[in-house]
DNA sequence: CTCCGCCAATAATCTAGATTAAGAATTAAG
DNA sequence: CTTAATTCTTAATCTAGATTATTGGCGGAG
């Protein structure tokens, strides 16, 4: 069923009763991507939580040079936003798109509030995954500071396996923060090491 | 009163009877911190959040050539803690100190999910403090792969205009990811510019 | 089959910012 | 007031990683 995946994701961290499961699931509007479709555009202002179930969307930015940089990527089981965006009800400068053709569940945000009135543990749930992406972000500023491009690459690795296999390496080279040239250098000199 | 700053903090989101505010207030341990006192150390486990009412302190971690970096600056009306030791219960990786002679309020974690089963109204309130940080700390992870150093100077400025003229340039430049030296730099480059 | 767009690899050159060093200016302490 | 410690500035050199350019492989479209 469609919302299975959704539903052991919200059972990770609160215990719902039938009745509520089956209130937030009326909520959900199921939506489908093609590759390179966008989500979401720098400008516009975001209205809607992204939970994907296949495929995978990406969130990044693009700098006065043109270049990309990707906040976060979104395989299955992830939420995605312009969490600026969607909080404020302003403009944001996020683009979401999808690496390939996707399915993704949209919660909107009036949904969302009403949401927290009618199934108050619904709070709970999203303080904590909101406190399990802050850990990571925050994780991510340290790395950046204080890792070389080599050791933030390594790190990818090691956090996101699956991912490393799966994604063209622009992409990844785009998410720690090095061309692309200079990744295939750096993996060619770690191919070599071993 | 030494509750007044936090108990403004917690109504900017959410509404507590007296009752409710009482229960909080009872909650919170005083404590003082002199100026390079740590709060917490690499390595120790995370028990408390922290609420500034006075001074300053820092979250930073030190990385292996024993350079630091600073993930957060906590003037007053600021929450800091160790948030991924917090949440994991497992030894963190940073530190906190106190910039100046400080005055904070604990909430130890346990009384934190006590008030979550007795108020669940601070579940909203973390839930939406914990969003913001978010926001926060994803556009920094932007700002670090897209701008450059003068420009996350002038980012800086502009976020923070009164820890600016307060904090010392070297705890600037650890923040923003530059040398003591490159920051003066790039700040007698500015002046001579305008 | 071939033409074209996408992806990866390699190499030469270039630059933002680090490193090192040394002196000037503040601040704190006795 | 004197000394010591910390912080700030300036300048010379150095390097990680960017930029630019070239090549080859590979899959899809006509």
């Amino acid at each position: 069923m469609l919302h299975e995946l959704i539903c052991r994701n919200v059972a990770k961290h609160i215990d719902l009763t039938p009745a509520e499961e089956a209130h937030f699931s009326a909520m959900l509007i199921p939506h489908a991507l093609r590759r390179k479709e966008f989500f979401l555009q720098e400008g516009e202002i975001c209205k809607h939580s992204v939970f994907v179930v296949k495929g995978c969307l990406r969130g990044y930015t693009v700098d006065s040079n043109g270049f990309e940089h990707i906040l976060q990527f979104a395989p299955p089981d992830w939420w995605i936003a312009d969490m600026y965006s969607l909080l404020s009800g302003r403009p944001g400068n996020l683009n979401i798109d999808a690496l390939e053709d996707s399915e993704v569940l949209l919660l909107a945000k009036k949904d969302q509030e009403q949401l927290y009135h009618d199934v108050p543990k619904f709070e709970r749930f999203f303080r904590i995954i909101t406190e399990n992406a802050l850990v990571t972000s925050r994780q991510r500023v340290l790395d950046n500071l204080s890792l070389s491009a080599q050791q933030r690459y390594e790190a990818f690795c090691q956090r996101y396996p699956t991912l490393i296999n799966y994604l063209p390496q622009k992409q990844i080279a785009s998410y720690i923060g090095v061309t692309p040239e200079f990744l295939s250098k750096m993996r060619s000199e770690l191919l070599r090491r071993q």
